[in-house]
DNA sequence: CTTACGTTGGACTT
DNA sequence: AAGTCCAACGTAAG
């Protein structure tokens, strides 16, 4: 019997340590092994892909590369410039594999993707195996099904699916040696996918570059690509890529046993820079650089380690295992829904609130198109205000810049600006900012992303839409003097302390002295010569209030994505016109003009103030029979729940 | 039915 | 630093 001819093909596994799924390629004992990496049409074309991950995931695929090369000083990553589906069938004859090796994916496009690959590769003969999924602690699939095949909607839900399914994998061995290529020539020609649709388009720079190369690069020596290659512009992150990167830096983590047995994520800075207050593991997670449940349990090792000294040690969900806990909820989440858990549209466990800006749907499949409706001119505006960090709030202008800049955000940085973009603020859809989280954070992973932007709009996951961020007051409680702006926001460099988080309020005198004048709306840079610094777009008081009226109207009617009403658009009767999305002026409920006058008044300088006075009217829905009772009957049990929401206390 | 809790709010008082 | 209130969500346990 001839010995096996093993194609691994590396997807989001860029690493070699703690690999069940290698260790399955290299357990067929092959004559040859071709470790590849190729082209995805729809990673390429339907998924934002900004520079900043480009160069992370490059740097990652270059470490794996040299990784392999020590291991056998034949072989390397060898990249191919076609997508899988139309590559691999072919590649299969060139190089007679007759195993195909992959780790599992439960990402929405990637089952859509191994499903084709896998129809192709049984029709050549070729066997597939595809090795344990791990990138999350459990397999998304079997903790799904332990949930009786629900989407996981709080880690406590997760944590017992998770037990039912069995203890969390131990990590295996890296190996010692690999098997080399055989030859690695090729007979056929590059096949470009169909390009359609493409959202990177106005992305890159030339939009010819993914593929102009050749299917094994300009040196047709299967070359990992280089940005430039790519078409486009260099990188400006300053993290860097690759598993033996974070592996020297986990072990500088793990060595400060205290610091690893007593992580609790509400308590790290989100204004903390050089250094930031986590050690932004998650970018290695996403690219497989870093194995979950290797650091799973290097950390656990330490926590158990430090039960047994009878030193003090943190627990899920704010501990570091906790973070690594709702990875795997959002998973599970996604894994249950596939597409539709990125989109509002058809989604069963999202709540339907009319924002603003909202996803176009191609009627035929259910699914949204990367385009959106532009249902109010003032609100696209406020958006690409948010977008380029020029919103006149600098807590959020600093955090927006920094993100879009080096690619990574702390966690409750995306938290204040997630909110501020939809529940506490704009009222825009979560699934714009999503957009923008997809294109440029580095360690963008789906699920996440996007159960994270439904939990911070209140649309799943969460619904304390009373609790809201205030773009002043909580970067202040971190970073009272600024630092964070100081440093993102260069033009507020010098402003006074007092003025930093709303420099509108400085007298001109202070504007003059700091070098830098506060006006317009983010579309000038400077005036005769000195740097401009928008005002604020809106008054955030009277949003806020404007976006809290607008939710619990939304909750009160209580569509889901999945509603009839909502897939057939009907939804706009059951909220009256003032309902349907709140826009500016408009204050529903009792409460009025909340906030809109400023108590401090002293400033002189809201000439300008973004929102006028209107006469308000009433937020009234339209509320079904149904919907109204409930509404009712929540009211008959306020009133005895006083401190209800106050912090747990925390030993 | 009631009550407790939920990854990480803000403003104010003591 | 800790406690209280604000206005009040859904879910699960009792």
């Amino acid at each position: 019997m001839p010995q096996p001819r093993v194609l691994y093909w590396f997807r989001t596994d860029l690493r070699l340590h703690d690999s069940p799924a290698l260790k399955a390629a290299l357990d067929l004992k092959p004559e040859v092994l071709y470790p590849i990496w190729c082209w995805d049409s729809h990673y390429v074309y339907r998924a934002r892909v900004g520079n900043n991950r480009w160069q992370f995931q490059i740097d990652c695929m270059n470490d794996v590369s040299s990784t392999i090369t020590k291991l056998n000083d034949k072989s390397k990553l060898f990249v191919l410039r076609e997508p899988a589906v139309t590559l691999l069938p072919k590649l299969f004859k060139a190089w007679k594999i007759t195993h195909l090796v992959f780790e599992k994916d439960t990402d929405a496009y990637a089952k859509e993707r191994d499903e084709q690959v896998t129809a192709s590769a049984e029709k050549a003969g070729v066997k597939v195996i595809v090795g344990p999924q791990s990138r999350t602690l459990w397999d998304s699939d079997e903790v799904l099904k332990a949930h009786g095949g629900k989407p996981t909607m709080s880690i406590t839900q997760l944590q017992a699916a998770g037990a039912k399914v069995g203890a969390i994998a131990r990590p295996i061995e890296t190996p010692k040696g690999l098997p080399g290529p055989g030859d690695v020539s090729l007979d056929f020609d590059q096949e470009r996918p169909d390009g359609k649709p493409d959202i990177n388009e106005k992305y890159r720079e030339s939009d010819e570059g993914t593929y102009s190369s050749g299917i094994a690069g300009p040196e047709s020596n299967y070359s990992v690509p280089t940005l430039e290659e790519l078409g486009m512009r260099p990188a400006t992150t300053p993290h860097r890529g690759g598993e033996s990167v974070i592996l020297d830096k986990l072990e500088k983590i793990l060595a400060d046993e205290e610091y690893t047995g007593t992580f609790e994520k509400p308590k790290t800075s989100p204004a903390a820079f050089e250094p930031q207050s986590t050690f932004l593991t998650s970018p290695y997670l996403h690219f497989g650089a870093l194995s979950a449940r290797y650091f799973y349990h290097r950390v656990e090792d330490i926590v158990e380690k430090r039960r047994k000294e009878k030193k003090a040690v943190s627990v899920p969900p704010t501990s570091l295992t906790g973070q690594l806990l709702f990875r795997d909820m959002y998973f599970v989440a996604q894994a249950a829904m596939g597409y539709s858990f990125g989109q509002t549209y058809n989604n069963s466990h999202c709540r339907f609130i009319p924002w603003h800006l909202p996803s176009k749907v191609d009627l035929k499949t259910g699914l949204i198109t990367g385009e959106y409706e532009v249902d109010d001119e003032a609100k696209e505006k406020e958006f690409q205000r948010w977008r380029e960090g020029k919103t006149g709030f600098p807590w959020i202008d600093a955090i927006m810049r920094q993100l879009k800049h080096e690619g990574w955000i702390h966690h409750l940085a995306r938290h204040a600006v997630a909110c501020f973009l939809t529940r506490g603020g704009c009222y825009i859809s979560w699934e714009r900012g999503a957009e923008v989280f997809e294109e440029w954070l580095v360690d963008h992973e789906a699920a996440c992303n996007i159960g994270n932007w439904q939990w911070l709009s209140c649309t799943a996951f969460y619904s304390q839409f009373y609790r809201c961020y205030s773009p002043v007051a909580f970067g202040k409680k971190w970073d009272d003097n600024g630092e964070l702006i100081r440093k993102y926001v260069p033009e507020l460099r010098d402003m006074p302390k007092k003025y930093i988080y709303e420099p509108h309020k400085a007298p001109l005198q202070d504007q003059k002295k700091a070098g830098v004048v506060i006006k317009g709306d983010g579309s000038e840079g400077e005036v005769d010569g000195v740097p401009v610094y928008p005002k604020p777009m809106f008054d955030f008081n009277t949003q806020r209030e404007i976006c809290i009226q607008g939710i619990k109207n939304a909750y009160r009617v209580g569509l889901h994505g999945n509603d009839p009403k909502v897939l057939d658009g009907s939804w706009k009767e059951l909220f009256s016109d003032d309902a349907a999305g709140p826009t500016e002026g408009k204050v529903g409920g009792p409460g009025g003009m909340l906030g809109f006058e400023d108590a401090e008044g002293t400033d002189g300088h809201h000439e300008e103030s973004a929102t006028p006075k209107r006469s308000s009217r009433r937020n009234v829905p339209k509320v079904s029979p149904e919907a109204s009772r409930k509404g009712h009957k929540r009211e008959h049990s306020q009133g005895t729940l006083d401190g209800a929401f106050g912090k747990k206390a925390k030993s």
